[in-house]
DNA sequence: CGGTAGAATGTAAGCGCTTACAATCTTTTC
DNA sequence: GAAAAGATTGTAAGCGCTTACATTCTACCG
């Protein structure tokens, strides 16, 4: 491989003035970057972004810790990271964390240890005090769903209680009185902002909110048909079900369909998240959109502005969730 | 952050003293160790890896070219290979080549220019020539998901062939004698190894391979619903088709169903992949499972045995896909 | 106890770039 | 046309590490 030594050798110029063509830093005569472009091409130079990192101290490298790599959320967030920093220059990489704390902290530890300019990071398990000292601690960070007092500026997040208040309002305009809820892990944040928006929309829609109607699931699909077969049992009547994520819809509707009911006739379902599986699903899943590779590009922007100085970047904090229509609720019957 | 300067003036020893005891190479007294340790303890120290890779030119840092960053195959292949390598401290970069010539190429110039120390490529438009010189050219490579002559020892592939073999021996053995087949794009290797398989199971079963009962489509959902409209309405009669993947068989089951037909009292359906839809589809799909986060991982072993000097690895270069029996496929009504 | 092999440690030259600062050319000004 | 200002280019000192080689210790030999 070709060295900027080669390159500055066969243009006739100095190592200081291929560094700057190359990075369109300070003023160079048309005609020597001609040379030194030419020089380039000839040796197919390619310069070293090792030798370029130690040298500017510059990485140009986020890290973004997720909770899995795998999976339909943190797949697509990764992928709308990857692909606008990508267009920058930048490079791209990942740690999981498992929602873990210990193992949240150590994927900072090792995201750290790459010399990251900055970091992008969805994580369940460490604080916002943590967050905050990390924050101020060198490294410009963006946190992904959920809002860091004191980090405002650097959070990206979906309005869950409007998701939440969407799902219900849509369930009570389709005439549903007697709606259930069953929501995810109450201990974070999402899933209780989730729940208030159901509790929102119920009152404003004159209906009280039945504690009984409400089950805490864990987002899983076995958690949905648990608390499902949970309130089937309980004998209240209801004709619809709002859930904190579609895996959970997944279980309710199984669970629905073991007892012999059909859905939606006699049972109204809602998810959250438009994960790739409600489309499969049959009837389809009625849901609500996460637009989280939205939100990943975002991300990408927000340390683009912040960090290497792109401006003229729209920033848009908090993301807007909507109803996506399909199959699985239908009007209650009278 | 704290330099190896610091701590070797802080131990009392030299710069070369710390890096061998970081490094592990070359003899240092047990007591010299400790107060280095101590050193590097006190100091909160982490080596910068930039700066290592520089000097030892080393990146320790694999690349690894997929087709889409998303999606469950390559997220899954990404993040087996990711915990392999991570777990030997090697760092794992990522592109995406999009199946398309182009754009492949561009990845694998761009990560051979972050200085990876290996790559691992799942490309379909690249040519067996391209990969080979690539292969020639320095960096090692590892070939996903088919194999390049001249290139077998650095092959990860799953025996199509027998995948398909086993998709239909499944359906002839539920007592099917009229089985079409939906396959993928047969210019791509493990398209045509799997319609391979299926003839094979044809053969070995007495049935001959009718031509007609098998349509080419594109591996995806409305390829498989195009297709399985061209099967119904030639009016062949068929109990049972084989798709060369999941998604392709989801468009295939709503077309059937669209028919008003019944799965599988009407129809039987097999997929290919044991993707995670496979598991939401309605009935369950009966599949081939493609282990492909655990080729991922055997990649990553490769390249840890033959760039990492790491040994007493077992290599396995070609995987056997399994039959995943669920409910979409049923035993043929005599 | 001098000599010597081998172990332990230190010295210093890079790795391929960036970037202050210095040096040299060109223009412009009067 | 000489000086001043500005544009262009060059010089060289790092960036934080690794590593070949040199040096110094230590232990053991006769």
């Amino acid at each position: 491989m070709a060295t900027i030594y080669e390159v500055s050798k066969l243009a006739g110029v100095s190592l200081a003035t291929v560094s700057r063509v190359m990075n369109n830093s300070g003023k160079v005569r048309e005609e020597t970057r001609r040379r030194v472009l030419d020089a380039m091409e000839q040796l197919d130079y390619q310069p070293n972004s090792i030798a370029q990192s130690l040298a500017s101290n510059r990485s140009n490298c986020v890290g973004v810790l997720v909770s899995e790599v795998y999976g339909p959320i943190f797949g697509a967030m990764l992928a709308g990271i990857e692909e606008e920093l990508r267009g920058a220059g930048k490079l791209t990489i990942f740690a999981a964390g498992h929602s873990d704390a210990d193992k949240e902290r150590e994927a900072i530890r090792y995201l750290k240890s790459r010399n990251c300019d900055a970091l992008i990071v969805h994580v369940e398990a460490l604080t916002d005090e943590y967050l905050l000292e990390l924050g101020n601690s060198g490294v410009p960070i963006v946190v992904m769903n959920r809002i860091v007092p004191g980090l405002e500026d650097n959070c990206i997040s979906l309005n869950n209680e409007h998701g939440g208040y969407k799902a219900t309002r849509y369930l009570l305009e389709l005439g549903h009185r007697d709606i259930a809820y069953i929501s995810g892990p109450l201990s974070w944040g999402d899933a209780s902002a989730r729940l208030e928006g159901h509790k929102r929309a119920l009152r404003e829609h004159d209906r009280k909110f039945d504690e009984r109607l409400m089950v805490e699931g864990d987002y899983h699909e076995i958690g949905g048909s648990n608390a499902m077969t949970q309130l089937l049992q309980q004998g209240i009547p209801f004709t619809a079900v709002a859930c904190g994520n579609d895996e959970m819809a997944v279980g309710a509707m199984d669970m629905v369909r073991a007892r012999g009911m059909s859905i939606p006739g006699d049972m109204s379902i809602v998810g959250f998240d438009n994960a790739p599986l409600s489309r499969y699903l049959h009837p389809k899943l009625s849901t609500i959109n996460f637009p989280i590779s939205d939100m990943g590009r975002m991300a990408a922007h927000l340390v683009l502005q912040n960090v290497y100085e792109q401006n003229g970047l729209e920033i848009q904090h908090v993301f807007e969730p909507g109803l996506v229509e399909r199959a699985s609720a239908g009007a209650a019957s009278k």
